[in-house]
RNA sequence: GCGGGUAUGGCGAAAUUGGCAGACGCACUAGACUUAGGAUCUAGCGGGGCAACCCUUGCAGGUUCAACUCCUGUUACCCGCACCA
């Protein structure tokens, strides 16, 4: 066995003994909650990348604990899923017992890497106590008519038999298994996030999270203004469409409906070519289960024949064409086409023989459709527009709107890309959504009181090939009494999706063992939020939104004390193999934690991760880098030799000393957690140029590295005959003493630098002119030339411009 | 197509936010101590030049006494969204 194994080992003991990492609700103490994603708990082990942002968080949390907070830093485990289910089907096991295994060995591996998670709080979103409360919540959404069940078409994916998510089914294929997905017609439980765009945008504001993340919540809420005008259908009916260029209104030539849309399904006995519209909407349905991409090429579509609309500005009979660029399921389902200024209608309408007219000035058509977007800035005047010619595009959008307006067929409306959150999964291994279907009630809620509902206890299931859940075949379990009248019934065998767990897991390790309520108001009042949340990248876009929705509508309902229960999300980036590229087991570049550890101990590990580079950015493994980091180590070790006892800082040393605490200090606050190890090595090597070094040196430099290096600095902490470091204050470091006497400065001649000087603090600017104009260097390069300007910036730099 | 990010020695990266580019580490070279070195120590280490100096932060301009940093344009790579009206 190592040494540093044995040590590691006596520290992580004293601090389980101790409770050193324990977090106590309502203490007096300033509270302050830091968050990492808890994980999935897969089989194969922790991965260096959990190391890499666990590290920074743990880092962070001992520092804090350090500076006088009652820190919370909690771990659990996000263990409903398609991995743990796949292996218990296989293996004939129940998928509790495969993730009971897993979590043993995620728990084990992050023990052994030392992090100060405070273990009382632990849980998985697995277990009853938990999920309960996860029902809980989905009933609540009912109860507000935020759930509802409707028959949508839904990604399919024929392989793993179940429905996808619009974000599991990327770019038409399965995210598990990547076979291509399908579309389906499903009855599905939906929870109406759409209805909370508008506030989960302005939230935002409540938020500090990084511009980035920010830009990706934004994104993909997808927020667009503009006008739903009505349209007259000749001969009876009318229809809507949705545009953000109301001001090209005059150009139109043609509307485009959606095949998938209800609007082409009520205008059916009106259309003349009825088998060529049928053959199209058919065609689209079948398009979609192919690769995207190699659709987008052309404009398909065809006229809607014995059906025209009316344009409402000038009152010109158009046609309608069904085209699948337009989509059902956003905005109205039915555009306005204006070839002339808007590329995709363009395309359709060379394909189509469609006439354009130009409502611009100053374009071609053709180039025109391309710059949409700069005519607006260029001050461009509308043509062809009746009444509005003339105008400028800004004033035009406003004059037609209000037009529309005033005659009762035009609305200001926003539009959003996001849908509601479609919730159901036809899997076993997910929260069982907590509803009855009664044959004369129709879909009851479970009372609350019966919650949990559980899962059964079967280690045999197969998914059903009709697609529904594998809960469906058991009869037992599906086979309930409705809880209203009593009558037979049956249980919804629909689970609920991985985000569901995920999405308040935060606000229960508030409060992780109330069994009579999903978390105290109390204790949440108490924490306030979530001040640091600290995940991956692939997670801020969803994740992130689905947590921010269930937080908001629990806030609407009066359940938490904040719109916002996250203050700051980071984002880190990924630990790449030494190739450069994804870890995975098929590249054969995959870095396994234990090995690093066995080899080289925990907290060479730790530093090297937090020495690899920008925490936000991805960056490489290098086994010779953690080498350099482990030698770091060393160093430290012998440093001790050279220790003399001294309760003060060596003189000579007290300025790095003191810059040290507030570069370390204010590194770890800012991420910068590369640069912290790095001026920590530059404290030691100042160290070791020492003939010898006091008590006191030694053990701040031990201090400062503890967060990131926790078991050696307090191994040799003890050794020093002081109390754990943990258990102690960080070190204070004095501002005026940070500040250099002396210094040397650059003397540039016209902004080249020619030479050095030493100057002192208390120089004054006269002085430090005179030095520089009195450099021998200096003199040689400006000697026969005039001096035009001497810029001198105290403590910087001097310039001396000569002509 | 839209949005975001990145670009600095052989490599990972720093740069007090406009003030000596390359801190710190890796790799490498030479030397010391050694039976030995994946240990330690000393010195060197962007390019050119004997030198004085010159060139150098993807590329091209601009602002400034001074630009890795600000502005304009441009290229390459990575990531996200992608027919969103």
């Amino acid at each position: 066995m190592n040494n540093f194994t044995k040590i590691e080992e006596k520290w992580r003991n004293y601090w389980k003994e101790h409770n050193t990492f324990r977090a106590v609700n309502g203490s007096e103490k300033k509270p302050y909650y830091i968050l990492v994603e808890f994980p999935y708990p897969s089989g194969s082990g922790l991965h260096v990348g959990h190391v890499r942002s666990y590290t920074a968080q743990d880092a962070i949390a001992r520092m804090k604990r350090m500076q006088g907070y009652n820190v919370l830093f909690p771990m659990g485990w996000d263990a409903f899923g398609a991995p743990a289910e796949q292996y218990a089907i296989k293996n004939h096991i129940h998928p509790k017992d495969a993730v009971r295994e897993n979590i043993k060995t995620f728990k084990g591996q992050m023990e052994t890497l030392g992090f100060s998670f405070d273990w009382d709080r632990e849980f998985s979103t697995t277990d009853p106590e938990y999920y309960k409360w996860t029902q809980w919540q989905f009933l609540q959404f009912y109860k507000h008519n935020m759930a509802y069940k409707e028959k949508v078409p839904v990604n399919w994916c024929p392989n793993c038999k179940t429905v996808l998510s619009n974000e599991d089914a990327a770019g038409g294929v399965c995210e598990r298994c990547g076979s291509s997905v399908v579309q389906k017609e499903k009855s599905q439980w939906m929870l109406r996030m759409s209805d909370y765009a508008e506030d989960l945008l302005t939230g935002l504001d409540d938020t500090n999270f990084a511009d980035r993340v920010k830009l990706g919540q934004i994104n993909w809420i997808g927020k667009s203004t503009g006008v739903e005008v009505d349209i007259e259908i000749v001969g009876g009916g009318k229809f809507s469409i949705f545009t953000t260029c109301i001001e090209t209104i005059y150009g139109i030539t043609f509307f485009v409906i959606a095949p998938d849309g209800k609007l082409i399904k009520e205008l059916m006995p009106r259309v003349k070519n009825k088998q060529e519209v049928m053959d199209y909407i058919e065609e689209t349905k079948k398009k979609s289960n192919m690769d995207r991409t190699e659709l987008n090429k052309g404009k398909t579509g065809c006229l809607v024949e014995g059906i025209t609309a009316i344009n409402p500005v000038n009152k010109k009979e158009v046609p309608i064409y069904l085209g699948d660029f337009v989509l059902g399921d956003y905005g109205t389902g039915a555009v306005m086409a204006v070839p002339s200024h808007d590329q995709r209608d363009f395309e359709y309408a060379q394909v189509h023989h469609i006439p354009m007219i130009q409502v611009i000035e100053g374009r071609s058509t053709e180039t025109c459709a391309f710059e949409k977007q700069d005519y607006l800035n260029q001050g461009c005047k509308l043509i062809n527009s009746g009444e509005f010619n003339g105008l400028t595009v800004e004033e035009a959008k406003e004059k037609i709107t209000e037009k529309l307006v005033n005659e009762g067929i035009g609305r200001k409306v926003n539009n959003y890309k996001m849908r509601d959150w479609i919730f159901s999964r036809q899997r076993f291994w997910g929260e069982p959504i907590p509803m009855i279907d009664c044959p004369k009630c129709g879909w009851v809620p479970m009372n609350e009181e019966d919650l949990p509902l559980l899962l059964p206890d079967v280690a045999e299931y197969e998914p059903t090939e009709n697609g529904e859940s594998p809960l469906a075949n058991i009869a037992d379990w599906v086979n309930c009494k409705c809880p209203k009248c009593g009558h037979d019934a049956k249980r919804e065998t629909d689970t609920m999706p991985n985000w569901a767990g995920s999405s308040w897991y935060f606000l229960r390790f508030m409060d992780p063992h109330n069994d009579h309520e999903f978390v105290s108001m109390d204790a949440m009042k108490y924490w306030n939020r979530v001040d640091w949340y600290n995940g991956g990248m692939e997670h801020t876009a969803r994740h992130l939104l689905y947590a921010r929705f269930w937080v908001q509508f629990l806030y609407n309902i009066g359940l938490v004390p904040h719109k916002e229960m996250i203050w700051t999300r980071v984002s880190h980036g990924m630990i790449l193999g030494s190739n450069g590229e994804k870890m995975s087991k098929s590249k054969g570049n995959v870095v396994n934690p234990d090995d690093v550890v066995k080899e080289y101990g925990a907290d060479a590990l730790r530093i090297y991760e937090m020495f690899i580079g920008d925490y936000q950015q991805d960056a490489s493994w290098s086994t010779d880098s953690l080498r350099g980091c482990k030698r770091f180590i060393d160093k430290v070790i012998r440093l001790k030799d050279k220790v003399v006892s001294g309760e003060e800082y060596t003189p000579s040393l007290e300025n790095l000393i003191h810059k040290t605490i507030k570069k370390v200090e204010n590194d770890l606050q800012s991420m910068a957690y590369n640069t912290a190890v790095s001026s920590l090595m530059i404290l030691a090597n100042a160290y070791e140029k020492q003939n010898q070094i006091t008590k006191e040196d030694y053990h701040v430099l031990l201090t400062l590295l503890n967060p990131i290096a926790p078991h050696f600095t307090e191994e040799l902490n003890e050794q020093l005959g002081y109390s754990p470091i943990c258990e102690s204050p960080w070190p204070k470091y004095d501002e005026a003493k940070t500040i250099d006497q002396e210094k040397e400065i650059a003397v540039q001649v016209n902004g080249k630098v020619r030479s050095t000087i030493n100057i002192h603090i208390s120089d004054e600017e006269e002085i430090i002119k005179n030095k520089a104009l009195n450099d021998e260097n200096v003199i040689r390069h400006i000697n026969g030339k005039e001096i035009v300007k001497v810029i001198v910036i105290k403590g910087k730099i001097v310039n001396i411009v000569v002509k």
